[in-house]
DNA sequence: TCTGGGGTCCTAGGACCC
DNA sequence: TCTGGGGTCCTAGGACCC
């Protein structure tokens, strides 16, 4: 049996935890840059406040019903999950986190009769130990768990916990899934489905295995037996180097300037360098990107691929060459709203096929980094930067609305008066 | 006025090899 | 008049996830 643990309404419950003054309240937190809602709170949700809305659709909702409003705080949701799953971990020391806030279980060494126990513990442990509250679904396979658990999550008879242990149960849960609310199936194949008359997950999986494959290739295919009951998604122990490292921001406010647009690149392809150490990785290539604001008139958007002569980590070599691809796509008169800078081609430190005509020091940049990324870590991030960053960062991204580093900043611990 | 960020996997098609 | 068979690698685009 696969579980998977999945914590409730995530960054809304990390605020509430500090601030118990807004259980059983409205409370949204906003993406990045104060742009759209992307945590709702159970109160919220029975509005009729959709996922994803930008925040400015609703201003009038959200004073009507005094709905509480809260920038994204990524130290606190990031040091919350960790908790959290260092708790799932003494119960279940086989596991996968999948996301800020789940993780799939691996309950194959627990013998059934336990089990029920075994999970409902682990979730009153979590919520005594970190307060957050989860929901936890069991089934035979990953999607089917994902199954179990929103019906754990949605219907209070269950107290949290879904056990997906039979054929009868495996049925009717299926026959009252809607195609849309199963793990891969995505907008565009529920339209397709329905299209076809597939209405429910129980109606999929009694479709023709060759029609699902030409129609919704392997993955699909890897769905439905899934359905069936039949493992085909595995769970993932460790976590695999990123093929692929991002970083990228839509600005606080139009940036107009070349200087400005530098110095944002500048940040990004220090930040991207520093996760690409981190996994003790190398690129082989470096793409930045710009835009103006998509929903407006006066729209621009270009990008530049630069293939680095040879593979590095180094936060000088990268933004040099990353700079440089800002300079040929740059156009005068446009107020840009979003940069980013992708790395890829991503290679092993060890290993490294060298140059014959290469003239970089790289011992010497190598230690540099290593002193850079020592300091940052023990002082905390960006003790230490390139000027290229920029140090007033005009264009930094708005978030007017953020609690405090509870637990990740000694200058923002919660005081408590007797 | 205001519209997020960071990923993965799969397939088709083109270029190339012998 | 007639024009093979079997591969690999790479990329763009489209789908999905949270």
């Amino acid at each position: 049996m696969f579980g998977i643990a999945d914590c409730n309404n995530f960054y809304v419950s990390c605020e509430r935890v500090f601030n118990p003054s807004l259980e059983n309240k409205p409370v949204v937190v906003l993406s990045n840059n104060d742009g759209c809602i992307v945590a709702r709170s159970n109160e919220v949700k029975a509005l009729g406040i959709a996922m994803g809305i930008p925040v400015f659709k609703v201003r009038n909702l959200i004073k009507e019903h005094d709905i509480a409003v809260y920038s994204s705080n990524y130290a606190l949701y990031a040091d919350m999950s960790r908790r959290v799953m260092s708790v799932l971990e003494q119960f279940i020391p086989s596991m996968e986190i999948y996301s800020i806030d789940e993780a799939f279980l691996d309950l194959r060494g627990f013998s059934p009769e336990r089990i029920g126990d075994l999970i409902a513990n682990t979730r009153k442990t979590v919520m005594q130990w970190t307060g957050i509250p989860l929901s936890i679904g069991v089934a035979p396979t990953k999607t089917l768990a994902k199954i179990a658990n929103r019906v754990a999550k949605k219907n209070a008879d269950y107290k949290g916990v879904c056990l997906l242990n039979s054929d009868a149960m495996r049925e009717h849960l299926l026959k009252h899934t809607a195609v849309e609310g199963i793990w891969g199936i995505g907008p565009r194949l529920s339209r397709f489905l329905k299209a076809r008359g597939i209405y429910t997950a129980w109606q999929l999986t009694c479709t023709n295995d060759f029609w699902i494959k030409k129609n919704l290739t392997v993955t699909g295919l890897r769905t439905v037996y899934e359905l069936r009951g039949i493992p085909a998604i595995p769970l993932e122990y460790n976590i695999p180097d990123k093929q692929q490292i991002c970083t990228s921001r839509s600005f606080g406010q139009p940036v107009e300037k070349l200087n400005e647009l530098r110095e944002s690149i500048a940040t990004y392809a220090a930040r991207s360098a520093q996760k690409l150490r981190q996994q003790k990785s190398l690129a082989n290539t470096v793409l930045i990107y710009i835009r103006t604001n998509p929903f407006k008139e006066n729209v621009y958007q270009n990008f530049r691929v630069i293939s680095l002569p040879v593979p590095t980590s180094c936060t000088e070599e990268i933004t040099e060459y990353a700079l440089y691809g800002l300079e040929s796509i740059f156009k005068a008169g446009y107020a840009y709203k979003k940069a980013g800078v992708i790395l890829s081609g991503i290679i092993p430190d060890t290993g490294v096929q060298q140059n014959l005509f290469d003239t970089v020091p790289r011992d010497k940049s190598r230690q540099r980094m290593n002193v850079m990324d020592l300091i940052n870590q023990k002082n905390g991030n960006d003790t230490v930067y390139f000027a290229s960053q920029g140090i007033r960062k005009s264009w930094k991204m708005k978030r007017d609305m953020i609690s405090p580093a509870y637990t990740t900043n000694w200058d923002e611990v919660l005081t408590v008066r007797v």
